[in-house]
DNA sequence: CCTGAAACCTGTCTGC
DNA sequence: TGCAGACAGGTTTCAG
């Protein structure tokens, strides 16, 4: 689930309280558990578990899909993946759940615990952040891209639009759902070549990725399946998962392809192939 | 530089 | 009911 808006919304709650728990901003870590080894990046679990310990939370934020929290010296990066969910529990009395993988006990009883079923999720501990994200690209809504920077980005690329979308090192934080999303809107069919886009359709595609994006962000992001988090989104999704299903502008079948290994649903009419 | 495929994992759903 | 296969919000690595 967790794209830009879902990581967004986490790091909201985990900043002013909410998904069950209290503010983690200001906290400071008695303990860590490491429940699944692999889900730890960086550095070893036992340099993990000294280091980590004392240490107090001085800013939450986010960068891509990254979770990262700024301590008082290093700093903690969560990636999520695609399973990835992160809670506070009030008391660390509290049973550990079924895919809970990582935990972070702190000093006045609550923790923040690292929940994530296909264990793809990644923690990182380090003192330059800079090498785990240095390689993300532009943020969507950083001003300094702008309709015509996107449109000379696009130009210097020569891949399916959406793979390039995909691409962190592109534009960093949109998956599958907000890149389908985005791209219906735009009127741009996934499979045209990045660098034959015009102009017009560069500025309307950054439009439509900040408008897709905003409305993610304003439902608290997408809840599917059973890996369920409480945001709506879903129920205002035009063609992800939609196919077979009428386009709610013109009518026709939504369809699906697969795009990069990945699935991909348009408008056959509303984005066209063209050229 | 680019693409496709495979790998990392568990769970759900579909069809035979 | 059982079981194989497809599919799932992501990223990395490797072959071609």
């Amino acid at each position: 689930m967790p794209e830009l808006p879902e990581v967004e919304t986490i790091v909201n709650a985990l900043r002013h309280g909410g998904r069950g728990g209290k503010p983690v901003t200001g906290n400071i870590v008695e303990s860590a558990q490491i429940l699944w080894d692999k889900t730890l990046s960086e550095p070893s679990p036992g340099e993990f578990c000294a280091q980590i310990s004392g240490r107090k939370v001085e800013e939450i934020f986010r960068r891509g899909k990254y979770v990262i929290f700024r301590l008082d010296a290093g700093f903690l990066l969560i990636h999520l993946r695609m399973s990835g969910d992160l809670r506070v529990d009030p008391s660390s009395s509290t049973q550990v759940g079924d895919h809970d993988r990582f935990i972070l006990n702190f000093v006045d009883g609550s923790r923040l615990v690292f929940n994530d079923t296909r264990k793809f999720g990644r923690v990182w501990l380090v003192d330059d952040p800079l090498k785990t994200l240095g390689k993300l690209g532009i943020e969507p809504f950083d001003p300094a891209l702008t309709p015509h920077v996107l449109f000379c980005n696009l130009q210097s690329k020569r891949k399916y639009i959406k793979s390039l979308l995909l691409d962190q090192s592109f534009i960093a934080g949109l998956g599958n759902i907000y890149t389908d999303e985005s791209l219906y809107r735009a009127g741009i069919h996934p499979l045209r070549i990045s660098s034959g886009l015009t102009e017009t359709e560069a500025e309307r595609l950054l439009y439509a990725i900040r408008d897709t994006l905003d409305e993610g962000i304003k439902h608290n992001g997408a809840s599917i399946d059973w890996v369920y988090r409480g945001g709506s989104f879903q129920n205002s999704f035009r063609v992800y998962q939609q196919t077979g299903k009428p386009c709610p502008v013109c009518g026709t079948t939504i369809e699906r392809i697969v795009a990069g290994q990945r699935g991909t649903h348009y408008c056959p009419k509303c984005q066209p192939k063209g050229v």
